[in-house]
RNA sequence: GGGCGCGUAGCUCAGCGGUAGAGCACUACGUUGACAUCGUAGUGGUCACAGGUUCGAUCCCUGUCGCGCCCA
């Protein structure tokens, strides 16, 4: 029994809990079964969302997404594998700690800190599981990890073992980007270009033997690191200057002066200085020409006082000028010392013309902070001589769309930097490293035994060595290092001598799916590609889903700063889930779509729709019990008689067909429009008008009205699975009202396996045409009754019907099966198909051109 | 500066070689026994612009302009 009215929260509330008790055969619905082989299975690599973001309506929509393609395969009789987890370690996670907190990471022990993490996290990820359960997502959350987890860990240290023992993993001193901020390395993904007023000097160098050389710059602080001049090889000056030394003010070091194309002629005086690190060309020059390493800033962006200057390697022509200079800027931050040592260079008259320039600066994407270049030990995964493979790794991949493919493929090619992995921060996963200080082998890196992971080398020992022998590595894990091993950590196995359990691992990598958005295409698909190629030169997925972004309603960015943020929590109070749902529906994969009210609405007008039309329904199939078996049978039966029954049978067939293949292709939207349009159009405006009269027993005999009965019955089943995915709550709620005999014998609407199979279905080609033929008339039959401006239930008096254009052969014949239900729906006193029209009245061509029809309208009653 | 995507009815979008489509909005009519959270019908577009290919172009090619994103 159905209520008049649908209770929206009453009904999300009650299915969410019956979601996750045990129902099929003693399982969750949505349980991955890890006893079935490899075949039959579709794993999906979720996108643990990374704990110290809001919420947003972007997780709904892309999560949502993930869930249509999910609750998809697993109806079409997929074993899925869709696990849950949340990215929770890291540096983000520490920001989002000090924030909430009021506290500082540097302020505290390390154990204390990372305690505090834990409590915020945990926070954190219950309001993520409250929003994921509130639209229904149909993980597994029996596979539910955290990034941090002991099991991530072991995980995520076994992945660096294994690319340390392969030789694609270093740790040396090489210049690395630094954050002087949160003091610490960082990866090329995660800087961001900011432009920056700022201004070009031109400073004078002397030169050896007597005279100056001019060079501009927008960095003067770094004169004390200055390794060489480079001034293009055509530049005019160049004959007089190569192979000459300069002299650098302030300090008076001796600096050589060099060619290389990549001095542009063109800016500023065509000749710059080469630093210790003004940007990524200072360190091409620095390799290419072999120059000294000269550090002047540390670790938190201040400078130093050259503790190896006037030495062998940083000589000075003037050593006492060059130590006031020295001490006049130690410990400044970069920043003050620029204005510094402008004002010496002032005061030494080697300054020259100032010009206003806007700059790009790197900056930390996190901080914000302007990025140093620091030569420090890290952790490198070498990619740099990896393009060309791991291009072609991308093209093993199907990419939905296609063409981000080549976004992936433009950032392979654009690589500067090896993988910088090491993070010198605390809330993340600890390299499985320590190095040795017994006598003999001072510095070697001893690795951790595989077996003996997860371990902290804080606290744990490599084997056969005592604490006092061995210096343990400080640093932690940047956090992509451990979510690129996502597909890894739920398979439980990275590669061949690295698994915890080696027939998981078959079963469950390469994933089938990855979904995520188009913005960390750079960061997370790419080093996910990069593990798995060098784990197992494997591509970690079969298919990779890019979604898309919600914007707001104007189709600008939601921010907070903008104050256009629309929190889900409002609109699914306001709509439910499964119009939310609805929503991310109608938008497919890789497309960024405005959040819009209007779409809402329209979900709201469907499910309405759904639910009246499932009340008609039930009022005429409740007494069938589940004796309808499926259509074909049933037709072949003759249990299913009517032109018109079949007619819907048949568009039904089609609309699976349709609805399946599209689904297939992850083109989720398509589906729903097949099902919408079939479930509109055919179904509510036309099948049940047209059939009324035999359901309820005014038009023909007990046969008759028993085959409009197994119709409705078959469609409305049909349509709620072929609508189960996108409107979860509601086909459950209908399902298990109306077919209860059949949820008796197998659970859940959303159950493996439900969905409709094609080979149940029938399509009668003549029952198809008839079945269109009375849409088409009674369509008319309402136009003229519309254009008379006369209500719909006007009986008319006289319909005459012609062939018209593209007329079928036998038109009366054609129509002889349908008269009954046509003239009862339109209301028509006396019929008659004729070869051409009379004179006079109004007649209409039918909208498919096969018909002239004459309606001659009854005299309204009075 | 390079790459990618997008510009179709007032709005949100589909179509992608053969006389322009849907929903919303708007207008008119209508409470018909599932539904007024409704029904039926209608109005509305030189498919951004300019060239080219073709018997024929919204659709393919080239260029221009505008918007967005990614990367320098």
């Amino acid at each position: 029994m159905m209520s008049d009215k649908y209770d929206l929260q009453a009904v999300e509330a009650k299915w969410r809990a019956e979601w996750e008790r045990p129902r099929v055969n003693g399982a969750r619905v949505y349980a991955w079964n890890p006893t079935e082989s490899r075949d039959t299975s579709y794993v999906i690599d979720t996108p643990p969302p990374t704990v110290s973001g809001y919420l947003h309506m972007g997780h709904i929509y892309s999560y949502t997404q993930t869930d249509l393609i999910a609750r998809f395969q697993r109806m079409a009789g997929k074993n899925v594998c869709y696990p849950i987890g949340f990215d929770d370690n890291g540096l983000p996670t520490e920001r989002l700690v000090e924030k909430v907190r009021g506290i500082r990471a540097a302020d505290m022990s390390r154990a204390d800190f990372i305690k505090i993490c834990h409590e915020v996290v945990q926070e954190s990820e219950q309001d993520f599981r409250n929003l994921f359960s509130a639209i229904a997502l149909s993980v597994d959350w029996a596979l539910e990890y955290q990034t941090i987890s002991p099991h991530s860990m072991k995980t995520s240290q076994s992945s660096v073992l294994d690319l340390f023992n392969k030789g694609h993993l270093t740790r040396k001193p090489q210049p690395s980007l630094w954050d002087p901020a949160d003091r610490t390395a960082l990866a090329q993904a995660e800087v961001v270009e900011k432009e920056m007023p700022g201004f070009m000097w031109d400073v004078n160098f002397g030169l050896e033997g007597g005279g100056t050389v001019t060079i501009a710059t927008t960095r003067p602080e770094l004169i004390g690191a200055c390794g060489a001049l480079l001034i293009h090889p055509d530049h005019p000056k160049a004959g007089e200057l190569l192979g000459r030394n300069a002299i650098s003010p302030l300090y008076g070091v001796p600096v050589p002066i060099l060619a290389d194309e990549k001095a542009d002629p063109e800016k500023g005086t065509g000749i710059v200085m080469c630093c210790t690190f003004g940007d990524t060309t200072d360190i091409e020059w620095w390799h290419q020409h072999g120059l000294p390493t000269r550090v002047i800033v540390d670790h938190s962006g201040r400078m130093t006082d050259m503790p190896e200057f006037g030495g062998a390697d940083w000589p000075s022509v003037d050593l006492e000028k060059a130590r006031e200079a020295i001490a006049a800027l130690k410990g400044l931050t970069v920043k003050q010392a620029k204005t510094k040592v402008v004002e010496l260079l002032e005061a030494a008259g080697v300054l020259g013309v100032k010009q206003e320039v806007k700059r790009m600066v790197p900056c930390a994407e996190r901080s914000g902070a302007p990025l140093e270049i620091i030569v420090t030990p890290q952790w490198f995964v070498k990619v740099l001589d990896k393009k060309a493979a791991l291009i072609e790794k991308g093209r093993q991949i199907n990419w939905h769309p296609d063409y981000m493919r080549v976004r992936y493929e433009i950032w392979v090619e654009n690589l500067k930097w090896d993988w910088c992995i090491s993070r010198q921060r605390y809330f993340g996963v600890p390299f499985p490293f320590w190095y040795s200080k017994r006598p003999g082998e001072e510095g070697k890196i001893l690795a951790a035994h595989p077996d003996d992971l997860p371990v902290n080398p804080l606290v744990d020992l490599p084997r056969g060595y005592e604490a006092h022998e061995v210096e343990p590595d400080p640093d932690v894990m940047d956090t992509w290092a451990t979510s690129s091993v996502s597909p890894q950590i739920n398979s439980h196995g990275v590669a061949e001598g690295m698994m915890i359990d080696p027939d998981r691992h078959a079963k469950l990598f390469p994933s089938h799916l990855r979904p995520q958005a188009h913005e960390i295409i750079r960061t997370w698909a790419f080093y996910t590609i990069v593990k798995a190629m060098l784990h197992e030169d494997k591509a970690p997925w079969q298919d990779i889903a890019i979604s898309g972004w919600c914007l707001a309603e104007d189709r600008s960015k939601m921010s907070k700063s903008k104050g256009n943020v629309v929190t889900p929590h409002s609109l699914l109070e306001k709509y439910g889930a499964d119009c939310v749902r609805y929503w991310t529906a109608t938008s497919r994969l890789g497309l960024d779509t405005a959040l819009s009210e209007d779409v809402l609405k329209i979900g709201k007008r469907l499910t309405t729709k759904l639910w009246n039309a499932a009340r008609f329904v039930g009022g005429h199939i409740a007494d069938l019990g589940d004796a309808p078996t499926t259509p074909k049978a049933d037709a072949a039966a003759g249990l299913v008689t009517g032109a018109l029954d079949k007619w819907i049978l048949a568009k039904l067939a089609r609309t699976l067909q349709t609805a399946t293949d599209e689904n297939a292709k992850y083109e989720y939207a398509d589906a729903l429009n097949a099902v919408e349009r079939f479930f509109w159009d055919a179904f509510c405006d036309n099948y049940l008008e047209l059939v009324k009269g035999r359901a309820y027993g005014d038009v023909g005999g007990e046969a008759d009205k028993a085959s409009a009965r197994y119709a409705l019955f078959h469609t409305l089943e049909t349509v709620l699975r072929l609508f189960a995915p996108v409107l979860p709550f509601m086909t459950e709620e209908i399902y298990q009202g109306l077919f209860t005999a059949r949820h008796d014998k197998a659970g859940s609407i959303h159950a493996r396996g439900y969905w409709p199979k094609a080979e149940d279905m029938v399509i009668d080609e003549a029952a198809e045409a008839t079945g269109d033929a009375a849409v088409a008339i009674l369509a008319a039959v309402r136009k003229a009754k519309s254009l008379a401006k006369v209500s719909l239930k006007t009986p008319v008096a006289r319909l005459t019907v012609a062939p018209g254009p593209s007329a079928p052969a036998d038109v009366a014949a054609l129509l002889a099966p349908v008269k009954d239900d046509l003239l009862f729906a339109g209301g028509v006193q006396e019929f008659a198909v004729v070869e051409s029209l009379p004179e006079g009245g109004e007649a209409l061509d039918t909208d498919d051109g096969a018909f002239r029809i004459l309606a001659v309208l009854a005299a309204p009653a009075a």
